[in-house]
DNA sequence: AACGTAGTACTACAGACGGAGTGGTGTCAA
DNA sequence: TTGACACCACTCCGTCTGTAGTACTACGTT
């Protein structure tokens, strides 16, 4: 088990590019190896087998999509307000499915979880500890609408980015834009 | 290629289990042999390739989804309401995701059309059906809420069921249920 | 009722592919 | 000199597709 972390980012990178491309099946040693440009039997050397190497994928993959520290900052400014919050939205959507190849291989990760407990325990922290995370931001923005709000809002962002990216001649770009419009809207303009 | 109906079908009922077993790439001819228990070589007689196995699944797997005759003719019965209209989507919600293979595997073959455009020209036309069909059936009932009501309401319910077949522990059974009931609630009771 | 034919179920096999794992070699740094 | 590491070669194993060939069954014909 070798210890270059460099090396083993790379690695891990590799590996979400061909859980995108060919399916949770096909993330094999030799694939990622390729994948990444090294000499075959490198990642043999990094991960003790392949459960291993999913859950490890499963550790990091989250943090690949979460916004950088400059959209983190971008997003404090200015007055907290349904347009700024839409424009967030928006800034997730986008950027989550500009990074095509990580959110389908997080889709892929889920569905291996159903086989492999480690992963799906790994899988289970991450996001709760993002939703949680969503729900606090939320809250501290002090923007009207409750956690099921946000909730609500997370389930159907994700869905729609799901959509966009395995099936995207369901909607139309204009349709999938009034969409996050109106579930922001509707998220945020609750009835008692 | 045979021409067995009731066979055929039987193959793809049992392709549908392998699908979401195995995942996309674990269903092959003798996977689907081994599951359906006839003897190796069989699904190779009733589909040209493994394409074509996949477009047949991706043809029939939503009928298995959509709700049968009785309760179709359940949800004609009663008065439009809003409560009747929860009680409906709590009938979609169960039945699909007691359907647990039926949704993985159309998980499975959603994430699988990425790689197959047959698959997903298939997918594709079947979902838009499905989609149009609901929007139709909430216009023709009555009640309040327009076409994006409806859709926002499916891309929740949607990724709401692949968060209970895929990662139960992130949401309870009680936060589920209320989770629905806020959606439907939302859905219906827009601002102007 | 016997027969023939077509469609289908089943079996077997050939050929090929790809992956896991392992042991070994060269190299660099402490 | 020793240890960690990148890199490489090789073997074993499992599995997949496609096809050829045989056995069975149903049905129509005479």
């Amino acid at each position: 088990m070798r210890r270059n972390p460099e090396r083993r980012q790379a690695l891990i990178d590799a590996a979400i590019e061909v859980l995108a491309k060919e399916g949770a099946r096909g993330l094999t040693f030799r694939a990622v190896d390729a994948e990444a440009a090294v000499p075959p039997g490198t990642a043999s050397n990094y991960f003790a087998n392949r459960d291993d190497l999913f859950t490890q994928v499963g550790g990091r993959i989250y943090e690949r999509l979460l916004p950088d520290d400059a959209t983190i900052a971008r997003s404090r400014e200015g007055v907290p307000d349904q347009t700024r919050y839409a424009e967030l939205m928006h800034e997730v959507v986008g950027r989550v499915s500009a990074f095509n190849s990580g959110y389908l291989a997080l889709l892929e990760l889920r569905l291996e979880s159903t086989r492999r407990p480690e992963l799906r325990a790994v899988l289970t922290e991450r996001i709760r500890e993002d939703i949680d995370a969503n729900i606090g931001h939320h809250a501290a923005s002090g923007l009207p609408g409750d956690s099921t709000s946000v909730l609500l809002l997370y389930l159907a962002l994700n869905w729609l980015i799901m959509e966009r990216l395995t099936l995207p001649d369901i909607f139309t770009e204009q349709q999938m834009h009034e969409l996050v419009d109106a579930a922001v809207e509707r998220s945020l303009n609750t009835r008692p």
